[in-house]
DNA sequence: GCAAATTAATGATTTATTCAAG
DNA sequence: CTTGAATAAATCATTAATTTGC
């Protein structure tokens, strides 16, 4: 019924608008996204694409697109959750101090951070690669709490979620871990890639990999 | 010893860690970028890697890489630089009421801006930017305000162009109506195609296209 | 002269904003 | 209002300059 329509599928270019995708599309997706999925790689891109074509038409650029904004949007409701919470909290105490942050909290430091515990629980694929010259803290912002694969415990400088504990935990997020696609064997996604591959030196596993193929200029 | 090192071009195999652009490379990145060249599509991406090619091993990642960077660093430079004239204004004058800042915008500026002649600082190109979107303003916040690199802390004072206008209005850019080789007929990159476009309604003719390419997968 | 130690540049990634289609 | 798409800003990580001690 709503389904299959979208974009008109290849063959007019008339209004290739933007994609639209379908409800198994995007049921699809946020069961990998909940999977642990955040930044798939070019690799992973396609095999979700690939699975994803029987629903409807859909690029590679689409669903990195979704990724990229499911998290952003996601973390973003988090935030905004948050804040309803301090809101509240504060407005059940009326402490005063923490009034303070709650109007000031746009402008300067927003309490973004709040990271999950779930990360750093990944040892058999976070590596511990993290920066060579890490003997000295680099974090003058703290950094934008990335999923897996990415920063082990960083000290982070007192921040408000450093006083006020926090009782949202943002995103459970399995530490991907399992197949994207359990119920087709067809595809082993994660699967054989488990290992880390975050010391640079295996690839750059982004997006642009996708249209750069790597080791095929120099003959 | 002010040439012939660089990237060697050949041996390149030793760290694949991160392209190493060639001297020629460089120079005519830069050639294509003063031709009003910012953001180019994936077509041009693609023309341009080829055409340095010859110079040494690149990918079109490393292109498209190449002028998202340079076009933010310029234009963090002019910045700088703004902001140095402000500084150097301000002193010249002796107001008292801009003293104030001049003290707490010390540190954050350092004397790296117009250090190395490396290669960069090319004339008088200095960037502005022309999103496609521009009719909107674009620097809403206006915020980082202290680009150099790693810098420390911020003083969130009323910064000073909240308070002193612009006044090197910023970056003239040709929009991009020439070719990029002029000297090699046999590429013709943006002759065709030298419209706005800024309605995206034509196409999305950005790098995600490159490893997209609608229309290929498809059997 | 040179190599280790620092620092500056800059290539590569990620995140935040923005715009507009639906 | 939601969200796909696109770009800019911020950040990270590695390489080249350079300084420094020998």
């Amino acid at each position: 019924m709503e389904e299959s329509v979208a974009a008109g599928s290849s063959s007019s270019s008339s209004s290739c608008s933007r994609w639209n995708p379908t409800k198994e599309q995007i049921s699809t997706l946020e069961e990998i996204y909940n999977q642990g999925v955040r930044t798939p790689n070019p690799k992973e891109i396609k095999e979700i694409m690939e699975r994803l074509k029987v629903y409807g038409p859909i690029e590679g650029k689409n669903v990195f697109y979704w990724f990229q904004n499911h998290k952003a949007r996601q973390r973003q409701r988090q935030k905004d959750h948050h804040q309803q919470q301090l809101r509240l909290q504060q407005h059940h105490h009326h402490h005063p101090y923490f009034n303070r942050f709650l109007n000031s909290i746009s402008p300067p430091i927003s309490p973004t951070v709040v990271r999950s515990p779930a990360y750093g629980l990944v040892q058999s694929e976070i590596g511990h690669f993290q920066n060579q010259h890490s003997n000295m803290v680099v974090s003058p912002r703290t950094d934008q709490a990335l999923p897996v694969m990415k920063m082990p415990p960083q000290p982070i400088s007192p921040r408000i979620e450093d006083v006020v504990p926090m009782m949202i935990p943002p995103e459970p997020i399995h530490p991907r871990t399992l197949d994207l696609f359990p119920q087709h064997p067809t595809l082993t996604l994660a699967a054989g890639r488990a290992r880390q591959q975050s010391n640079h030196e295996l690839a750059n596993h982004n997006f642009i990999d996708f249209f750069t193929s790597p080791g095929r200029d120099q003959p």
